[in-house]
DNA sequence: ATAATTGCAAAGTCTTTGCAGTTTG
DNA sequence: CAAACTGCAAAGACTTTGCAATTAT
């Protein structure tokens, strides 16, 4: 709460060299893709795509090998949101996501409805909750019937 | 809440028959492999293992086929604990799990502790939690230094 | 120079599918 | 007998890995 990640382009590089890791064109593509998404939900895939067609070929392996490393930098995570490839995001982001099993809707809730849960869970089993690693599944208004 | 699904191994295959399937040395392996594993967290592999270890060989694609036409059912579903296969279990389980991404240590919670975030959940958005689909991945006591 | 990164192709894990042969009711 | 189930082998989706060639610093 008191440590705000990297949140521009050029602080997400200045980390990563920082750490020792190297600033080439794709890197900083993928970064770009990165922060130009932050609204939606990519995939592994989605960005290979993207830095495909706005910056120059790309190895798939290369895409989730900068992934990785920038999640273990702690600049990006990745979410389950249903069955599917794992979608990736900021670390900043500070919304839950509700999945929908019927038409794929997915809808962001504010983190402090799940304050009541995160206290609960730590003060009972000490488990202190990833809240983001995997979405919410359920069933949408629309789908319930 | 009114209906409890059926919880032995001759009310699963009378359900199975009745909607049409048919009963084989196999699924009912499958289902007394399943009845014998409540406690455990099973993945398709496992199943595939017991039933060829007690009863016959297997082709795996038996044994996805006959869960998914179990989980259609009604009478079972699948979890996924973390990455990795996902665990089958009996529909009527009434725990929700909490696992470790540092040990991989499974804690069972019991459902009431959601109870305020699945009202909140469909007050709000409408949303039908399907509480087991995902379990909540985080970092037990022990883990998180 | 040298350690880090990349591409490519291959492998790995989990799951699904097609199809011909077998079995259940 | 007809519909349902099975095995086998192949494919599919997503991700990881090995290794030699390339590139950033």
């Amino acid at each position: 709460m008191s440590h705000v990640p990297p949140a521009t382009v050029e602080e997400i590089l200045a980390a990563l060299r920082l750490s020792g890791g190297r600033i080439t064109t794709t890197r900083r593509a993928t970064v770009e893709t990165l922060l130009a998404n932050t609204d939606r939900h990519i995939s592994a895939d989605d960005i290979v795509a993207a830095v495909r067609a706005r910056y120059a070929e790309v190895a798939e392996s290369t895409i989730y090998r900068t992934l990785s490393t920038l999640e273990e930098l702690g600049v990006i995570t990745h979410m389950h949101l249903d069955h599917g490839p794992a979608t990736f995001h900021l670390a900043d982001r500070r919304h839950r996501h509700l999945v929908c099993r019927g038409c794929g809707a997915i809808i962001e809730a504010p983190a402090d409805l799940f304050a009541g849960l995160v206290s609960e869970l730590e003060g009972r089993y000490g488990f202190t909750l990833d809240e983001e690693h995997f979405a919410l599944t359920g069933l949408c208004v629309a789908c319930r019937g």
